[in-house]
DNA sequence: TATGAATGAGCATTCATTCAT
DNA sequence: AATGAATGAATGCTCATTCAT
């Protein structure tokens, strides 16, 4: 099926124009034509391949989303489980590169519509809930392994590990130029060693 | 004479008004119509007290951040200083009750806006500029006053308790059903308890 | 009756006022509160000296109307009568210093106006009979003094007179840079006396 | 492929609507839906054309200008040069028929706007200095057929026709019933044989 | 599939006018 | 007589969506 393929293609295409467009001019000002122009190709071409301007945000959204949870869930099992691992896997995450830094203010932009937008608070939280379990697991798996200290709740520490990512990532992403990589990732270190305390 | 008006009265009246209707709809929802009559006005009317929309926008943003600040603020030093009472007003800050949710609502609006608004990343910018060097002077007094190991650098410190906050206060912004005043109280106390020991 | 005469000379006042704002902003951003501020009044104030927004302007357009024929008109009995006494007062007419600039520039305001609004252009039209009347008698006294070709008709020669300074008016008016008042004054020189034959 | 739309003629059709608009209801009262109206169109179709009213606006002024220096220039190599026929000319400029007249009344109300908006008289002043060559040349081809006093200074003589024709046509735009075609003609015929003396 | 011209509802903004004081 | 706060109609502009080709 080579048209579907193209057609899948297409769509990821645009979706990558849209996330581009929105973190450069933020989601209020990514007009359709402006994602058209950077996708190449035209308004009309765009509702072939989504409904509406929403659901072609959502792509977008989804977009970076998985992207995040991919980088957290990278290579999991290859690396031979340790904290340190863990927490090195979580900097990753961090606006620390220019791909990761757009991809933080389009899940930005999308945090300040989810405050009205109910469908889209549900989205964003099935994301959370994922992000929430793959931490949660990892963290188990550190005590199986004796690295960290079964006093610890998996869940409630993969919810504090998931906070000091959001509140230092919100922070780099609105202040890049006082927040470059190392001190992000030397802020997430010092946060993540205080929550997860070895044996 | 005209009718005697308190001007600054029904500037604050307004941007309360622009709080209330964001907090509800949304800042892209939020029409000048809808701030005029929730503030029992009309558009005109409100052309009397600011500029543009954007000056009102801002006004109800800066209402948000003082309210935060005050609470942050609040009787620091008729309390007897400790880490409790450090905790106890961090968590004050988080959306726990209606007004503070609605705040944080406003508040994550405008995060998304600032993203493509150089003028209002500034704004952002100074306001967490304030609140991390409360916290930083209230970890310093902790440190002369022998309650906190002298090991922790009051600045790093500061940031690390305002990633705490801004994480959960996130989370539960968008997931209030999930995250009662309990669990985000906890959360937060276990956060911050394991970022500021004790000596 | 001091208060009439106060009141004359308030919407003396306020009509001057006018006839500034419109010289400098144009009548499309005269505002009345730009009008009241020049006036060191308030808007409120004008709806007392006049009915209306367009009130206002008609008289403003009455006092340049009326400073253009009083110079037309100046000491015409003191001055022993002449054609190059006839020509010396048309060009005294020519927007050749600060106070005729404006006034020809809020002239030409109104003529753009009057192209809609024909209660303005039965008005203009008035004034332009009022100044060819003027003109069209001292062109009959230059006759009857034997000073002018008896050839001539005394009304065509007052419109072409007329005709003259508006159109060097005119163009002077809109580039004041290339129109300095010596090249309005020979221009208009050199067209009276090829259109006023001396005998 | 979308329909074929000639653009250019488009843009066309709808500057001249804006034209005929202005030319009956005045530039104040030219609502961008009565041009859509009166092109067949509507408010959003005009912005594809032009980028604001004011680009539109100024298409209209454009198109009136080219239209009067078409006909100053129209055939003057066919015709024998003669005083008789660049008067004849100059006539045709004037308001004397529908088209004509409405063309004036743009252009008066173009002067209007021109006092406040140097842009504005900056175009305005362009298109004087085309006239003028055009008419200074003409003088000039007289002169060097013998048919014209060659003391005039060609330049200074365009600026008494060019002041003539805006005079006279200036007052016949605003009084057309006192000024019918013929009597514009032999005005404007009176005043350019006295200013262009043949030898 | 794709184009892009056209639509039309929605909204901020302007400002003359009103009126309670 | 004067103030100036408030009104509310008017209007230019934006832009997602539609649709003829």
């Amino acid at each position: 099926m080579p048209k579907k393929i193209d057609h899948e293609a297409r769509r990821r295409d645009i979706a990558e124009a849209a996330v581009q467009v929105i973190g450069e001019q933020g989601i209020d000002n990514a007009r359709l034509i402006d994602v058209a122009r950077a996708a190449g190709a035209t308004t009309g071409a765009i509702t072939h391949y989504f409904d509406d301007k929403n659901a072609l945000l959502l792509a977008a959204l989804d977009h970076v989303a998985q992207r995040i949870l991919h980088e957290l869930h990278a290579a999991p099992t290859q690396n031979p489980i340790s904290v340190d691992n863990l927490i090195a896997r979580a900097c990753t995450v961090l606006p620390i590169h220019e791909e990761g830094m757009r991809d933080w203010r389009v899940w930005l932009c999308f945090l300040g519509r989810a405050v009205a937008d109910t469908a889209l608070a549900r989205i964003n939280k099935s994301y959370y809930v994922e992000f929430r379990d793959g931490i949660s697991s990892a963290v188990e798996r550190l005590q199986n392994a004796g690295k960290l200290d079964n006093i610890i709740e998996p869940g409630a520490a993969a919810d504090s590990v998931l906070a000091a990512i959001d509140g230092i990532g919100v922070r780099a992403t609105l202040d890049p130029e006082e927040w470059p990589a190392e001190r992000q990732k030397s802020q997430l270190d010092a946060m993540l060693r205080a929550i997860l305390p070895t044996r």
